[in-house]
DNA sequence: TTGTAAGCGTTATCAC
DNA sequence: GTGATAACGCTTACAA
């Protein structure tokens, strides 16, 4: 260990080698790596060259520590169990190795008590900035951030009216244009099968869409049949079982996502319902699960890779020190063929 | 910032900070944290008073490069598109934070040229050991990760005829052992629908699982009819209605994995085929999505927590110098309803 | 354009 | 049991 002959194999060459072995000071090398184009081409060539030869790549850990920036960035999701976030989360990891950054992700169980303690993991960990998925945490969170100068944006919602950065959409629009649909098509007992409103600000504004369409119809908003579970194929079913036992029986049950819906699609071929001859039934996020459903699945599409791709790059944008502006993209409705009319009245 | 006064509200204090709060070395402080056995109690409660006070947190990068170990661990996994690997990197996970690790997920699409640099991303990252999908790559994955001194553990399967860390079970064991059961239900011509065997050796293993149990059972392995394509709902179903179409048709396909059964299943529903009158099905996994299915899916269960949680233990072994042993797991099967007897011949 | 050298915040090896 | 102090590998003023 004390010679300081050449590296004996099993070690790892570090910037102080390659500088040798290009016969210039670690500063340059360190140049060549980071800013190019501040060196001679000569120069860089030379070490390059060495880089190559040495097989070198830089110490994260050192790098990070006198940079002062880890070139990480978190991600909290509420839950890896199913495909709601991964699309998104897929999309937004590849824009951030575009970018040279490496994505740290961590699941908070639809928590808020576990996603403040993964926050805290997380920026502790040296995250740069993070991804969180909506608005609803409590405001010592976003001032422990803001102290911490760590750049968020709050995904899967469109939170225009705050100063916090977003890039979603809005799901109380979203949700309301779809119960438009079902409205016109006759359904005047809805039902709604959701995750709990309380802790998930994203299904308390479906559920908020549904009633705004109802109001605006003419209907009383108060008469949505509400189930609320945890977002799970069987818990949807449960669910549908519940609302199909109901009086007067909805003959639309709207879920606040596939996963939902596909459960409830389930529990209605077990009732040996039809869909949507007897009931029409939607769902909300358009994943690949809901291409299961017997009958193809009327649903609110959400455009999940851009939306990750462009909150990457605003928290890019935050980390050169731009204040990037919010986001709200557009969503659009998948009609497909669980929605149907509402059954005449007799016919039930 | 050249005075050296109390840190002003935005800084993030340092172990020097909470030396100077404590009134001891920067040693002592460091010792506290990482080894509270070799200082008195009195001096361990001043010093963690004093962390306390100040909100200290480690910096993470420094710890890492002073300490040669940045206690994070590198998971590769080919998808996280579907839910295969979800619960057993969930345990695997959990297992790890227990020890004071944290996970960094990467995934390769099933490719293994994705794979090799995704393990280079993370060992440069300072991924101190790995979690890997499968045994078969390039051995000269296996020297880098050996010269590195990085411990990988090889999970989803088990290899007990190399010298690689596993800790999974028997894909062909387990497959062979859900055939002989389509075969004592007297099904002669089977059909297979599986994920590419050329890279993926859980697929391959799989396969031959179903070809031993023909074979012991007095049948051409050759005969088995095998649709090759990539996990998928909609490429389950595409490859079902081609062996639907084969004569002479099989009166069971068995599905190297849920997510094709489903599709399969889906397909089989289109084409107004009962299950499991006119054909079995059966799967590979036991994740939820097979409860989706209108009829429950037979499929190999897979202790995928369990698996999760041996491989981090292994891996915290070998972190600390032991040589933990490989772990076979067993699996079982699921007898649900998508697998009945054979058809008589004149019934189809 | 390039080199020198002072950190970055820890850990770990020594003495004491 | 505790305290100096030298690494750890890199970035970045500041000089040249």
């Amino acid at each position: 260990m004390e010679d300081n002959a050449k590296p004996s194999g099993t070690d790892v060459p570090t910037l102080a080698d390659v500088a040798v072995a290009a016969g210039v000071s670690t500063a340059t090398v360190s140049r060549c790596l980071n800013s190019p184009d501040r060196v001679t081409q000569k120069t860089l060539k030379i070490v390059m060259d060495a880089v190559d030869r040495l097989g070198y790549s830089p110490n994260y850990s050192a790098r990070a520590l006198a940079a002062g920036r880890t070139n990480t960035i978190g991600a909290i999701i509420p839950t890896m169990e199913n495909a709601i976030f991964a699309r998104g989360i897929q999309a937004f990891q590849e824009e951030l190795q575009q970018n040279g950054c490496t994505l740290l992700v961590a699941s908070s169980s639809y928590r808020q008590d576990l996603e403040e303690e993964q926050i805290k993991t997380l920026t502790v960990r040296g995250a740069d900035a993070l991804l969180l998925i909506g608005y609803q945490r409590d405001p010592k969170v976003y001032e422990f951030l803001a102290k911490r100068k760590i750049p968020a944006v709050l995904t899967w919602v469109s939170d225009p009216d705050s100063d916090h950065l977003s890039v979603g959409f809005n799901n109380r629009q979203a949700m309301k244009s779809l119960a438009e649909l079902v409205l016109e098509n006759g359904h005047k007992v809805i039902g709604c099968i959701t995750a709990e409103t309380s802790a998930n600000d994203r299904a308390r504004d479906r559920v908020s869409g549904i009633r705004d369409a109802m109001k605006e119809a003419g209907l009383d908003p108060s008469e949505l049949l509400v189930e609320e579970t945890q977002y799970s194929i069987e818990n949807g079913d449960v669910a549908f079982r519940k609302l199909m036992a109901a009086r007067p029986r909805p003959t639309a049950v709207m879920c606040g996502n596939d996963v939902l819906a596909v459960g409830a699609l389930r529990a209605a071929s077990a009732l040996k319902l039809e869909i949507p001859g007897d009931v029409s039934i939607t769902g909300f996020d358009d994943i690949e699960l809901a291409s299961v459903a017997p009958v193809p699945l009327t649903t609110v599409h959400v455009p999940h890779r851009r939306m990750g791709q462009f909150a990457a790059q605003a928290l890019m944008a935050a980390l050169n020190g731009n204040a990037p502006d919010n986001i709200e993209l557009p969503t659009s409705i998948c009609f497909r063929e669980t929605l149907g009319k509402a059954p005449a009245p007799n016919k039930r």
